[in-house]
DNA sequence: AATGATATGACGATCTTCGTATTATTCAAC
DNA sequence: GTTGAATAATACGAAGATCGTCATATCATT
């Protein structure tokens, strides 16, 4: 395989680099006061992993377990999680979202979606399909 | 122009989420301590835009000027940025990196290329080619 | 000169991160 | 079944980051 040259590889950085400054979610629209980046993230893994517990969060995020549970405890406190304790190990904790967390949650992917509305807009279907499917393929590449 | 169909927008959202996570600078490598995020955003402005001021700075990433004050502060400190007073407008401050900070960018941007790298590995020639051209059509996009 | 605008920095309140130490619970081995 | 190591989570505090208010120096205009 042919390597990308140096023209390619200093394009795709000029570009990521305005991408990633322009393509990013405006948090603090809405009365709710803004989350901050952590705690966004931690909020979508509980999402999408109900019942997990904190640690489950910090190993995937890949931050200290302590910093996670000031999170936890932020988004707690917020209204935006609930923490039970599982009577099958009681050392643990399942945390879930609450109807409040829930309604964030759905905010926010409604906004990721119109970014992504937005993202594909310069592009022909054609392209749209092509575009994805190489993202998939490069974030889904064993390596 | 037909719309983006849901599927494709979730499949895009997904990827995008799992990309963010996965393509992300690991600093912290070599000797010399982590920047933060905004440090180095900083750090790269003025390598690109040499002799400009913290309010430059300022407006392009969109924080107000005393976080780009310590910011440039610390840079400073740490020995990667120098500030000279020009002569026709006293008030200003120019900055411009020093032979440490120089060292530093170069090594962040041998970095990114071989995140690119990495990234472009999975995709045939032609697909690069497409996958740049796209890219570079979406951030470039007016709208 | 006087006034207003502009560039920057000082200072402090508030929040975040994360290392150390602590508590509660489970599990393994004897 | 008791002891001891391992595990899940948190309390606490130090260090650092952000950003608002205020102060200072320097233009630019009249």
């Amino acid at each position: 395989m042919t390597h990308p040259t140096d023209k390619q590889l200093a394009t795709l950085g000029a570009a990521f680099n305005t991408f990633t400054r322009r393509y990013k979610l405006a948090d603090a629209l809405g009365p709710d006061k803004p989350l901050n980046e952590l705690d966004k993230q931690a909020l979508f893994y509980v999402a999408e992993h109900p019942e997990c517990g904190p640690s489950d969060i910090a190993r995937f995020l890949a931050v200290p377990h302590t910093t996670i549970s000031s999170a936890t405890d932020r988004l707690v406190k917020r209204g935006l999680l609930k923490r039970t304790r599982p009577e099958e190990d009681r050392r643990a904790v399942a945390l879930g979202l609450t109807d409040e967390g829930r309604r964030r949650v759905d905010g926010f992917l409604a906004a990721y979606r119109q970014m992504h509305l937005r993202m594909l807009g310069p592009l022909s279907a054609a392209e749209r399909d092509a575009f994805i499917g190489m993202m998939t393929k490069i974030v889904y590449d064993e390596g």
